[in-house]
RNA sequence: GGAGCUGUGGUGUAGUGGCCUAACAUGCCUGCCUGUCACGCAGGAGAUCGCGAGUUCGACUCUCGUCAGCUCCGCCA
C-alpha cells in the first residue's frame, strides 16, 4: 500500500509555494490535511510545518492517479509532483498564505497510509488534555503547536547568540551529581557500583556555576536541565529548562543590566516587541505594600491599602485585635463593583480563605450612602476617612482583609488578580517587565522553628545590614533580584559570598554547623580557600517565559513532550516498574 | 497531605429519578457530485453514560468510595 519515495526530493515546504512559483513543477512531501472529493475534481489540502496548499487532482491526469487521489484519507502522507498555476477568478482563498496558487498533480504517491486520528488535526479543537498527551506526536502536528516548538527553537537561538557575542562561554556542568540539603526534594539515582549510594539529579547547576567562576571561566551561561521533586502547576514541572548564567567582577547592576538587554533583544528579534531598558526596579517590600506579592502584575491598577490609621479606634473587634497584635488590616478598592450579589462576595470571600483570611469586610457605595453589615462599628467620620484614603466613590466596592501582613498580603493579592481579570483590566497583548530587587535575606521556617535562606545560603547580604545578623535577621536584605513579566517569576538570582567569614557567619545563622556546612558543601568551601572572584548571576525559567512569549497559559503547550500533574508521562508510561533483576543489579528492595 | 471543577459514541457537548430503546454537532463508512477550501446532498455504522458499591419498584441522573485529568493551597533554597 504504501509507495517508494525512491527518485523523489522535495522542492519546496507547502506553506511557502507562492505566485513567484507560478508555471514551475514542484515536489511536495506532507500530511492530508483534508480532502475536498467534487466527483470529477478532487482537491487536496496538503500541510507541513510551514503551513497549507491546495492540490488539485483533475480527471485528466489519467485514470490511476485520480483513483489514488480517491483512495487518499485524511493524515495520509503523500508525495505530490505538480505544477504550481494561479487559481481561477472567484476562487483564491484570502484566508490562506497560498491562497492565491494551487499546485496540479502530475504525480502522486501515497508514502504511508493512516488511521482515523482519535482528534482532528486543527487549532480550533478544544480535546482533553490527556487524550492529546497520549497523542502527543499528533497534538504537535496542530500549526499551533509546531509555532510554539518552532519559537522555542528560534529563542534559544537568539538566548544563545547574544551570550555569545557578550563574552560568554556555554558550559556543560554535570546531570548525575550530589545531593545537597536544604531546596527542593531531588530525584535520586542509584549507584549500581556504590551499594547504597546515589546521584541526586541537579535541581539547578548553581554549585558548578560558581565552581567555575572560581576556576576563571569569568562569564558562564547554560541551557540546562533541571529537576525538582516537587508537586505540579500549569508553570511548574519536574523537569525543566534553565537559562543559567554567573559573571565574575560584576555587582548587581551589571548582571541586572546584562539580563535585560538579552530579553529585549529575545522579544525583539522573536516578536518584534520593543521592550524598554533599564526595566523598572521594585523593592520586595514595596511590592508586598502595594500588591501584596512578590511578583506583582503592573499591567494594571487596584494596589492595596493600608487603613490601619483610619480604623485603629473604631469599635470592630476584628480590626482593632489584628492591629493590637501587630497585625494589618488593608483594603483594595473593587472600582464599579457595587452591584455585586451576596454569590460574587461569598465567591471572593472563599478565594481569600484559600490565602488563609478569617473574612472579607466589605463597603457597597451608592448614590444613597454606604452599606455595610459593619458599618455600626465605625462612627461617620471614620467612615469618611476610610473611603476617602481608599478613594471610594458611589459605584464602587471596597473589601478590607485584616490578619497577620502575610496573610493580608497573600489574601489581597490574589484578590487583586482576580478582581484584574473580573473587570477586565488586563491588556493581553502587553509585555509588562520588572525587577523585582532586596529580598529579604532569611525567613523563618515556622516548622523547622530556625532561619532558612530566602533564596540560598550562597546569596550575599547587603553589607550595611549585616549588623542585624544577630539582633533582627528578618531586617537583612540580599543582594538578591527577580525578574517578573507579567505576574510571574521568569528569573532570579543574586551577588553570591565570596568573602569566608561571612559565609560562616551566614551558616551560623542558618544553624548550619561548620563541619555539617564542610560535609554538605565542603568541595565549595574547600575551593574558595583558593582565590574567588566576587561573583552573581541569574537563573530565567524558559519554559515559563515561552508560554508568555507564545501566549498561552501552561508551560506544557511550550514543553514537546511534558508530564501530567501528577508527574507522569502517558505517551510511554513512565514511570514504569523495572525487571528484579535491574533492581538487584542497584541493590534496591522494594517494601510490599 | 488538602480544596475545587470535570469524566456520556472517535472528538466536543445535551440530557436534575420513569418521557432514554440515550439526543445534537462533528468525525467515520457507502453512494452521488468538475471549483471547493469547515465543499454539498442522500443513506449507514458507532455508547454496557470513568470504575465499584449503595439507596430505590426503577439510576446517565441521588449517596458513598475509587481512579484519571485540570486548577489551586501546602510544597517549590
Amino acid at each position: 500500500m504504501s509507495e517508494s519515495l525512491t527518485g523523489l526530493k522535495r522542492s519546496h515546504y507547502c506553506g511557502t509555494v507562492k505566485k513567484d512559483l507560478v508555471g514551475q513543477e514542484v515536489t511536495l512531501m506532507g500530511w492530508v490535511h483534508r480532502r475536498r472529493d467534487h466527483g470529477g475534481v478532487i482537491f487536496v489540502d496538503l500541510r507541513d510545518r510551514e503551513g497549507l496548499v491546495q492540490i488539485v487532482f483533475n480527471p485528466e491526469i489519467g485514470e490511476e492517479l485520480f483513483q489514488k487521489a480517491e483512495a487518499v484519507r485524511n493524515e495520509y502522507v503523500l508525495a505530490v509532483v505538480g505544477t504550481v498555476g494561479l487559481r481561477p477568478e472567484g476562487t483564491i482563498n484570502p484566508n490562506l498564505t497560498t491562497g492565491e496558487i494551487e499546485v496540479a498533480a502530475s504525480e502522486v504517491r501515497i508514502l504511508s497510509i493512516a488511521k482515523t486520528p482519535p482528534f482532528y488535526i486543527d487549532d480550533e479543537v478544544d480535546v482533553d488534555e490527556m487524550i492529546r498527551l497520549k497523542y502527543r506526536y499528533l497534538d504537535l502536528r496542530r500549526p499551533i503547536m509546531q509555532k510554539g516548538l518552532m519559537l522555542r527553537h528560534k529563542a534559544i537561538k537568539v538566548i544563545r547568540d547574544y551570550f555569545y557575542d557578550n563574552g560568554f562561554l556555554e558550559i556543560e556542568t554535570p546531570m548525575l551529581t550530589k545531593s545537597t540539603p536544604e531546596g527542593a526534594r531531588d530525584y535520586l539515582v542509584p549507584s549500581r557500583l556504590h551499594e547504597g549510594e546515589f546521584f541526586a539529579l541537579p535541581q539547578s547547576p548553581q554549585l558548578f556555576k560558581q565552581l567555575l567562576m572560581v576556576a576563571g571561566m569569568d562569564k558562564y551561561f547554560q541551557l540546562a536541565r533541571c529537576f525538582r521533586d516537587e508537586d505540579l502547576r500549569a508553570d511548574r514541572q519536574p523537569e525543566f529548562t534553565q537559562l543559567d548564567a554567573e559573571m565574575s567582577f560584576v555587582e548587581r547592576e551589571d548582571i541586572l543590566t546584562t539580563m535585560e538587554k538579552m530579553i529585549a533583544q529575545l522579544f525583539k528579534k522573536c516578536l518584534d516587541v520593543d521592550i524598554k531598558t533599564p526595566l523598572p526596579r521594585l523593592s520586595y517590600q514595596e511590592a508586598m505594600e502595594r500588591f501584596g506579592v512578590d511578583k506583582p502584575d503592573l499591567r494594571f491598577g487596584l494596589e492595596l491599602v493600608d487603613v490601619a490609621e483610619e480604623v485603629k479606634d473604631c469599635q470592630f473587634k476584628v480590626f482593632a485585635q489584628v492591629l493590637e497584635k501587630g497585625g494589618r488590616v488593608k483594603g483594595i478598592n473593587a472600582t464599579g463593583c457595587a452591584h455585586y450579589s451576596r454569590k460574587d462576595l461569598d465567591d471572593l470571600t472563599k478565594l481569600v480563605g484559600i490565602y488563609g483570611a478569617k473574612g472579607l469586610a466589605y463597603f457597597i457605595l451608592t448614590e444613597e450612602g454606604l452599606k455595610s453589615p459593619i458599618a455600626k462599628f465605625f462612627t461617620q467620620e471614620q467612615l469618611e476617612r476610610i473611603v476617602t484614603r481608599m478613594e471610594g466613590k458611589p459605584g464602587d466596592l471596597l473589601l478590607f482583609v485584616a490578619d497577620e501582613a502575610a496573610v493580608a498580603a497573600a489574601a489581597l493579592g490574589h484578590l487583586r488578580l482576580e478582581l484584574g481579570k473580573r473587570l477586565n483590566l488586563i491588556n493581553e497583548e502587553e509585555f509588562n517587565f520588572l525587577w523585582v530587587v532586596d529580598f529579604p535575606l532569611l525567613e523563618y521556617d515556622e516548622e523547622e522553628k530556625r532561619w532558612v535562606a530566602m533564596h540560598h545560603p550562597f546569596t550575599s547580604p547587603v553589607e550595611e545590614d549585616m549588623p542585624f545578623m544577630e539582633t533582627e535577621p528578618g531586617r537583612i536584605r540580599a543582594k538578591a533580584y527577580d525578574m517578573i513579566l507579567n505576574g510571574v517569576e521568569i528569573g532570579g538570582g543574586s551577588i553570591r559570598i565570596h568573602r569566608r567569614d561571612i559565609q560562616e557567619l551566614m551558616f551560623k545563622r542558618l544553624g548550619i554547623s561548620l563541619e555539617d556546612a564542610q560535609e554538605k558543601f565542603g568541595f565549595l568551601l574547600d575551593a574558595f580557600e583558593y582565590g574567588v572572584p566576587p561573583h552573581g548571576g541569574i537563573a530565567f525559567g524558559i519554559d515559563r517565559l515561552l508560554m508568555l512569549m507564545a501566549g498561552r497559559n501552561s508551560i506544557r503547550d511550550v514543553i514537546a513532550f511534558p508530564k501530567t500533574q501528577s508527574a507522569m508521562d502517558v505517551l510511554t508510561q513512565a514511570p514504569s516498574s523495572v525487571a528484579s533483576r535491574q533492581l538487584k543489579e542497584l541493590h534496591i528492595k522494594i517494601k510490599n
